[in-house]
DNA sequence: GTCTATAGATCGATAGAC
DNA sequence: GTCTATCGATCTATAGAC
């Protein structure tokens, strides 16, 4: 579903009904046996990307803080890098806040609060150095954004991931030393 | 002009001549007697913030390249959050590549290459590991956008500034044991 | 499940009085 | 420099035939 690149690269108001419907290869009124509103287009695009997402990070429980979120980082860019459609831009509007998009609103902040757990894990076993929890989920989810951007401009991408873990994790580390230890760590989880 | 916050918001076709004249306190129509189109509205907004930032990185020229690039994020940070109006998300769009925004399309390519030439200089001088310089202007400017959000979100905002600037270094040199002296470099840089 | 036709609202921008 | 009035385009969504 190709509306989800335009919904990322003009935002809500600047996609059309008319454009979406031309690119599914139907007339704008066909597009409401599918869905009642246009809001609802968007909220399964969102769904569409937010539970796997989420599925991602709730993975290797059992591991430690600092290797789950190493690990989750490499699987979600990776996972960002491959995506069908642009995800880049769809969080940014405030349409997001209507009632519509509730139930979307709820995962995202699911999302946020058990990254920001996660964090607060690795700081409490002594793994991180003492960071604000809600700084550092705000700093790994402005790079995941801005990583796409990178995709789709095309640019060496094979090593992304691990670019990513690392730069997020020589930030958070207590001591640096640790990075190579978690690195392979996480690598042993994902090849496991 | 509190026009930013509406186009931040609601992105540039979510937002209305009439709701920007109603928050003006005038009449839509009365507008186009200072503006000639919508989008010379938008750019005004953007010229605003993206001249004093291309600034911020370019003062400090002869300080060593890490350095200059911690001072740039203690004072950008600080500035973002002081911001008279609300930047974050109105770069997002994809009216900005329209014909109407090439000056500042031209500003902000220029911001984006001088901030990797920084990088770059500080991995060639072996301050920095060896990353890729876009990769890194691209963690940068992801982070100073969500950064934005927090300071509009309210909390504890004050020694935001320091610590974005403390964890872009981590995630960049090649000697973690650097962070002290870069930082009292930086510092003592902004008060002298 | 797709179509044509169209309702009803809102958009950016202009005309012209004051 | 602000106003009222309004044009013409475009928008989401509905009605109803096939």
């Amino acid at each position: 579903m190709s509306a989800a690149d335009l919904f990322a690269a003009r935002g809500y108001h600047g996609t059309s009904t008319r454009e979406i419907a031309r690119r599914v290869g139907i007339r704008q009124p066909s597009l409401f046996h599918h869905f009642p509103t246009k809001r609802h287009i968007l909220a399964e695009l969102l769904e569409r990307d937010l539970v796997p997402t989420l599925e991602r990070l709730r993975r290797h429980r059992r591991a430690e803080p600092a290797v789950r979120l190493y690990a989750y980082l490499l699987e979600d860019v990776a996972a960002l890098v491959e995506y069908p459609f642009d995800v880049r831009g769809l969080y940014n509007d405030e349409v997001l806040a209507t009632e519509a998009f509730a139930a979307q609103s709820r995962l995202r902040r699911r999302l946020r609060e058990e990254t920001a757990a996660l964090v607060a894990a690795a700081v409490e076993d002594g793994t991180y150095r003492d960071v604000d929890p809600r700084f550092a989920r705000r700093v790994i989810t402005g790079m995941l954004l801005d990583t796409i951007w990178a995709s789709s401009a095309r640019e060496g991408v094979e090593n992304r991931p691990a670019e990513v873990a690392d730069f997020v994790t020589l930030g958070l580390l207590a001591d640096p030393g640790d990075l190579a230890r978690i690195r392979r760590a996480a690598t042993d989880l994902l090849s496991g």
